[in-house]
Formats: C-alpha cells, sequence, structure tokens
DNA sequence: ATGCGATCTGTAGCCGCTACAGATGCAAGG
DNA sequence: CCTTGCATCTGTAGCGGCTACAGATCGCAT
C-alpha cells in the first residue's frame, strides 16, 4: 500500500519548506552521514520520501531541544533499529537535561553579575566607569 | 616610580599561571590583535609587562561574563583610550543582559520539554519510547 | 527553444579556541 | 663551557555546526 505523497519524493527546497532546515545544513548533514543520501533524479538532483522527512524532522526537533549532533547520532540509531533500551535513552536525556540546568545555573550567576555592574552605573559620562572598574580591578 | 615587580616581565608561562588564559589563547588574541604584541627576549620569546597582565585579566572576566570578543574589543578601546561613554557601556552591558536572560528563558523552556518527556518515559524496555516517540512525531 | 529559478559540487569562512609537529630558547647542574 | 630538559617558538590544521559563496547544470513553464 504505497504513500501517494510520496510518490514522486521531495526536492530538498521542498524538504526546506517543510521542515524549516536550510538547504545548505540539509546537505552537510548528508556529508557528515547524519541523513543518508537520498534517490538522484537523472539529472542528479535530489529525491527524497517520507521516511526520510520524518527523519529531518527528528533531527530538526533534537537540535531544538540542544541535542548536539553526536547524542543525536546515537537517538537516531536507536530509534532507526528498533534496538534502544528505554533506559539509555532516559539516561541521556536526564543528562542533557542535567547540563542544562547548570547551564541555566551558570547564566543566572552572569545575569546577578552583569545587573550588580549595571546597577552601580549611573549612566552618565565620568571620569570612572563603574562596570569597566569592576573589570580591570576585581581579581 | 616603575613598578619593581614588572622589572623583568612575565613570561607567556607565567601569565598562563596567572590569569588561567592557556598559552594558546593567549597566542590567539595576538594574533587577532586583542592583545598587543608584547616585548621580546634577545632569543625571541615574549615578555609581559604589568599593563599586559592586566588587559589580560579584564579580558578572561570579560569572557566569563560571556562577552564576545567583538564585544570585548569594544570595551577594551573605550577602557584604554578613557574616551569611553559610560552610557554606551551601560548600553552594551544591559544588550548583554537582555540576551542572556533570553538565553536563560529559551533554556528553560527546553528544560521544561525534556523533563516532561523524561517523566513520561517508565525507565524500562519497552515496544514505544515516549521519548524517540516525542522527537519523531511531534510536530 | 528559451528563459529563469532551483539545484548541483566544491571550497572557504565563521567563532573561539585547541592540538599538534618540529625547531629553538633558556636556566640550572656538572 | 657543555649538556640536559623544560619552556617557548612558528605554522598549520582541526573542532562543531553550520553558512556563504562561485560557477556549472537541471528542470519546468512558456
Amino acid at each position: 500500500m504505497p504513500d501517494i505523497t510520496n510518490a514522486r519524493g521531495y526536492a530538498i527546497g521542498e524538504m526546506q519548506a517543510r521542515t524549516g532546515v536550510k538547504i545548505e545544513t540539509i546537505r552537510y548533514y548528508e556529508r557528515t552521514e547524519l541523513m543518508p543520501a537520498p534517490d538522484r533524479t537523472a539529472g542528479g538532483n535530489r529525491q527524497y520520501n517520507h521516511t526520510q522527512l520524518k527523519q529531518l524532522f527528528f533531527i530538526k526537533r533534537s537540535r531544538e531541544l540542544g541535542f548536539s549532533i553526536k547524542e543525536i547520532r546515537a537517538l537516531l540509531s536507536m530509534a532507526l533499529t528498533d534496538e534502544f533500551s528505554c533506559g539509555e535513552v532516559y539516561d541521556m536525556t536526564t543528562e542533557h537535561l542535567g547540563s542544562i540546568r547548570q547551564k541555566i545555573a551558570s547564566l543566572k550567576r552572569l545575569e546577578a553579575a552583569l545587573s550588580t555592574m549595571a546597577e552601580a552605573c549611573n549612566r552618565g559620562d565620568m571620569a570612572e566607569c563603574p562596570i569597566l572598574d569592576t573589570l580591570f580591578e576585581a581579581s
């Protein structure tokens, strides 16, 4: 029962239109084997199928969630072979979650430091700039 | 009134030891003109002075606060020429602060999405993995 | 047939480092 | 003075994750 929407496949530009992933990036994913090499037309243009479209969506969503290419590679190989352990996926996810929480904490520290500095600056031209002073002198 | 601690200058390794900035990175900063070219010994080794040490500290602190190299270049040129307006520095700082707050917000969204996914996963081997399913199917 | 946008390949650049290799410098010990 | 051995030198290439060309070809509508 073939999929009619898949009959002619998608040109790379349509892949971009559907997923929002830029053409150059899609080709980059192919070069780095994150995406499989698609079929080609007689003239050599790429023709993607529905499975590949789904995979590109998968990659895009994972990138949006901050997974690295390497992590996505691992997720994909589990997702595509059906030989995954949910525990492994869970572990990757929670580990990733941990690093996100660390980033948040560290950004919050930056935020506090910067806003302290900004508050000390009364926003006029003066002999000493508290912000520059802080950068130069605090240690 | 010359500074005695400055009499012989600092070798690049001492700069690393004092600031924590790696030797290769210090040389990189010189190549990209973020740091001035220091004096050299007769044999050609770099010899830094106290001013340059302070500048490297400045750069390091600014990097720790998340300023880009380009932003640091601007801050430095204001700090070094004494022709700055505190308003400009303030604006850069608050703009930077804004982008940090955006990053925090976006990371928090990621955190929420990931922890929802992780909660849905009951951590056993099963036919369908909720995490992979989410990545594949949600759109 | 023609025109024109979409796509092709290949290569180089972006940021902010980091990591070599292979050649020297330099200071301390004998 | 000479050796030893660590520190430093230059130059170049690589990392991740794209992005941006140039110059050639494809493919579809008129």
